[in-house]
DNA sequence: ACGATGACAATACAGGTGCAATGTAAACTG
DNA sequence: CAGTTTACATTGCACCTGTATTGTCATCGT
């Protein structure tokens, strides 16, 4: 198979193979060869895709940013700004196998980015946009007597708390649901 | 100096070396020889006070966890319900150099802990005592028309989450204690 | 037809890793 | 005073790490 191969599909199936490992190794763990191992490749063509480890790191960083963006996005098609923001949420928490996998990614892209600032950069941006996203359905309904900014502050917070503590099994799902569902009445008075 | 040493010292020394390090390049990325380099002494030493790299780990994080549970109980010491709360919540959030030190070990142990159970035991029994801390309080003011279980989940998520973020750079602090502030007020209505 | 180039594969390398084994010297126990 | 124990220090081992180098084809432009 030589000369035409579609770059980005071969980086995301590399990227695929990472975030697997990551979810349970911890990202500063994994290493080029188990990539490769994991996405049965040789270590060469991992090497041929991303010329040094952190450019692999950022790649599959972006990627999972614009998948739970395209996943955000889709539960928000429509509804009351109380349910937008409710399915936007709730897309975040890890509910399932896929988004227990996801928020194990997160968790290990923060940890990581806590070492490397340029992986900072594209975390920031993408949780700003999604803190826009919530002030502005905020402010539409008009919630409450809160600052929207605030308050979507707030949100996402809580979300990533809940997240995280779910993810160390500190209690069950539906107790993680149940506060984020207090909250959300509460702000929606 | 040859037979009465004080282990919990020496092992303390070291988990300051080990926390400090972990601070700037994760958990998974210490090594036992950088911990020795970090503390002064010759690998030896620790290998002789550490028989294995986990128990190493899992000391250190038994001792931050005394350390931040001290500092709480220091923070509520008296007071209001309302300002029990804030004060405790307020020692967990990276406000200053030690706090924000303290928080970047929490952080890599929380993803250290996505991968060795046994870690994780330890951080859900620390955070299930200040969680019982949080309800009876709100219990004791009869604060609102919330469960206090759930209520206090809301919390202590809030202000995990507002530290990670606050870590990433991705506001203000001041925009974090106002956040945690906003949510007090709702919930002591 | 033929270099050039892209897509890999294989290997080599210098350095770091956790841990085990061994050595050494000082203090306590008898 | 002998012997055991404690507190280290040194060294060695097998393995893994990221990356550079080199090689091998198949395809493309010309």
């Amino acid at each position: 198979m030589p000369r035409r191969v579609d770059h980005r599909e071969r980086r995301e199936l590399l990227a695929d193979a990472l975030m697997r490992l990551a979810a349970t190794h911890g990202l500063q763990g994994v290493s080029l060869r188990q990539v490769a191992g994991e996405a049965g490749v040789s270590t060469g063509m991992v090497q041929h895709y991303f010329r040094t480890k952190d450019e692999m790191m950022t790649f599959a960083l972006s990627m999972a940013g614009s998948r739970i963006r395209a996943r955000s996005e889709a539960a928000a098609a429509s509804g009351t700004p109380r349910e937008l923001v409710r399915g936007v949420l709730l897309q975040i928490l890890p509910l399932d196998d896929t988004r227990r996998l996801e928020s194990h990614v997160g968790l290990a892209f923060l940890a990581y980015a806590a070492v490397k600032p340029a992986i900072r950069e594209g975390l920031r941006a993408d949780a700003d946009e999604l803190r826009g996203f919530i002030a502005r359905q905020l402010r539409a309904a008009g919630a409450g007597n809160l600052d929207p900014d605030l308050a979507a502050i707030g949100l996402m917070a809580l979300v990533d708390g809940l997240g995280m503590q779910l993810l160390s099994g500190q209690y069950a799902e539906q107790d993680a649901v149940a506060a984020l569902d207090a909250q959300l009445a509460l702000i929606f008075s």
